[in-house]
DNA sequence: TCTTAAAACGATATATTATATCATTTCAAT
DNA sequence: ATTGAAATGATATAATATATCGTTTTAAGA
């Protein structure tokens, strides 16, 4: 038990198939709902699933005019409903530096995540580094601080926007 | 070079000399923007010293009520530029997770800072802790990340609302 | 199956945070 | 003194988020 999971980053923008992705958020969504008794509406299940269209994080109200291409009465409660609902259950994340929110691609455990974010394509990458936790945990135990929740989020470049930006177009 | 600056924690409210802090923060300021060919305006000043008044991060327009009682004619855009002007020059920070500003103890060095942010009081404590930065500096490395800016906010209790929550009133 | 209480959702209003734009004033360097 | 740039005034509006109350849906028990 080193050090840091590994999951792979969604920064490989064209690699990886994304209705994977999304497939398997809805499953994990469904299957964790059912096992808590937390009922994942149709609504609910369709405002994370728009959350999923990318890994960029979206803004509530970029949802509701998604929505309301299909719900005709949807409005601001509508979606912060279904997004404080989701936050509940860890199937989203709100990016603080962004006011937007990114799905979770491991809900379920509750977890302490960090996320790399790019200035350029909106990527954020969600990671679970042990070390940075400890770091923090540490120095926080050491001010005796009783730690209850981190916002760890990095802004950056991604490695493919690094290329682009460096050797691509002037 | 081995870890982490120990500046004290504005946490022990009753302790700490505050008339001191603001005295000590707004000298930085003058000195540093005088070094910078910057102007510290009046109003610039006015809304630095505001910020200083407590510990905890405060927001725009708790400013501009508080600033109204002196200048009739203050509006959104008066606060909100002169808080650019501050968060330019590194002499207030920016709470992403309150939207809301807080003083700078250490101007002028340029740093990437953590807070511990007490739900309770609602102090913000800066710190700089190298282990934690060396923590998110080597992940974000591992993932070929560029790391423009870090945002690190921690939340829960301080100690001395630890104290006061668990024996205190009930 | 019918009742019912709680949860979810609809509908409307409004609060909170932040920026765009253009006119006017202030300031420092000529 | 003149002038161009920076700062501020003034107004409007954008973007994000929540409060409240009425209606519908849902699941659970009678």
């Amino acid at each position: 038990m080193m050090s840091s999971e590994r999951p792979a980053l969604p920064f490989d923008a064209e690699k990886h198939d994304h209705s994977q992705c999304v497939a398997d958020a809805l499953r994990s969504a469904e299957s964790l709902c059912e096992r808590r008794g937390a009922r994942l509406t149709s609504l609910r299940r369709r405002v994370l699933e728009l959350v999923w269209t990318s890994h960029a994080p979206v803004g509530a109200y970029a949802l509701l005019d998604r929505l309301s291409h299909e719900r005709a009465r949807a409005a601001p409660p509508t979606v912060y409903r279904s997004l404080e609902f989701l936050l509940q259950h860890g199937l989203i994340h709100r990016v603080e530096s962004l006011n937007a929110f990114v799905g979770c691609p491991h809900p379920g455990q509750s977890h302490s995540s960090q996320f790399l974010i790019c200035r350029d394509c909106g990527i954020a990458a969600e990671m679970l580094d042990a070390d940075i936790n400890r770091a923090i945990a540490e120095r926080a135990a050491a001010c005796g601080f009783a730690v209850e929740r981190k916002t760890v989020e990095v802004r950056g470049l991604c490695p493919a926007c690094q290329t682009r930006d460096g050797a691509g177009q002037p």
